[in-house]
DNA sequence: ATCTGCCTTGGAGTGCGCTCGAAGTCAAGT
DNA sequence: ACTTGACTTCGAGCGCACTCCAAGGCAGAT
């Protein structure tokens, strides 16, 4: 394939002077935008979106030539981006957790609050997409009822 | 309110030429747009669209004024394509189910394979959302933990 | 030195599913 | 006769969430 994509950030013990930026721990490894993306799921372009509007806690880190350099912390966080995206949160309101979670402790009970309405909201679709699916079981009982009687006919037809 | 809006519609058993166009039956209760759009929940632009969008099995029936009347049987079916819609199915392959059921009997099978794969797209998301959802869940034990802690403190701090 | 390949940016484009606006018709009320 | 209000059509506009493009930078391989 082609060289190992990461050669000049992932230097494990590499003592740069970022790295304690970071937190105490030496040096976590560093994931280019592309191993990013195959870790999350997501396309390269949607990490770069995310980042500019605002879905990040903070600036993704970025090596001497300017590429992003995702760390452990951003694949934790665009993983519960992930769920909540799943989960049908739009943007706008994934934005407005992150500015919570950004602007540090003391809010808690906000971010508590905006995850509640958000877990009643999904689980109000849950139980709204479950009856709709019960109406198209329905639905294909009907057609497979009418398919059964049917292939008895053919069978008495190529029997009889 | 307005005066009885279905007033050139709905006389009950007014033998015009088109009953028998429905079925055997003498007159069904006609609605006016709003109506339906009431009783579906859907808003007259959307009804208007899913009909120009070819949605609908057949176009809908109209007064001598050119205003749409809906019978139950339009009923019935947009109660199908909000089951469908609301499980997530695109407008496209809705269109598809459409046109299968529109063209008469013989492709019943073909009808069934279509649902059938969409029962399964749609268990498949209730599945990942209920996942995600776990997830969610873990995260507002999380704070709510740290707020009951942070409680604790606080009234330890008032009582004491 | 040049090629390859992944990365960068800002901005434009896409697809979906509505949603709305303008201009006009029609029937009933005053 | 006129006003009101619900309806009609066609076409444009919108919000969302990406998705893509063009132009360029930088590093390692040949």
């Amino acid at each position: 394939m082609t060289p190992t994509p990461s050669a000049t950030l992932a230097q494990p013990a590499t003592p740069t002077p970022s790295a304690t930026l970071t937190g105490p721990r030496p040096a976590a490894a560093r994931l280019t935008i592309a191993e990013a993306a195959e870790r999350t799921g997501l396309t390269t372009h949607t990490l770069r979106y995310y980042e500019r509007d605002g879905l990040m806690l903070r600036a993704v880190e970025r090596t001497s030539s300017g590429h992003r350099a995702y760390g452990e912390g951003d694949l934790v966080w665009i993983t519960l981006l992930t769920c909540l995206r799943a989960t049908g949160m739009p943007i706008r309101e994934v934005k407005v957790y992150a500015e919570l979670v950004r602007s540090g402790e003391g809010n808690e009970l906000v971010r508590l609050d905006l995850l509640q309405s958000h877990r009643a909201r999904v689980l109000a679709q849950l139980a709204e997409v479950t009856s709709h699916l019960g109406a198209i079981d329905n639905k294909i009982g009907v057609y497979t009822a009418k398919l059964e009687a049917a292939g008895l006919d053919f069978e008495r037809a190529a029997t009889g």
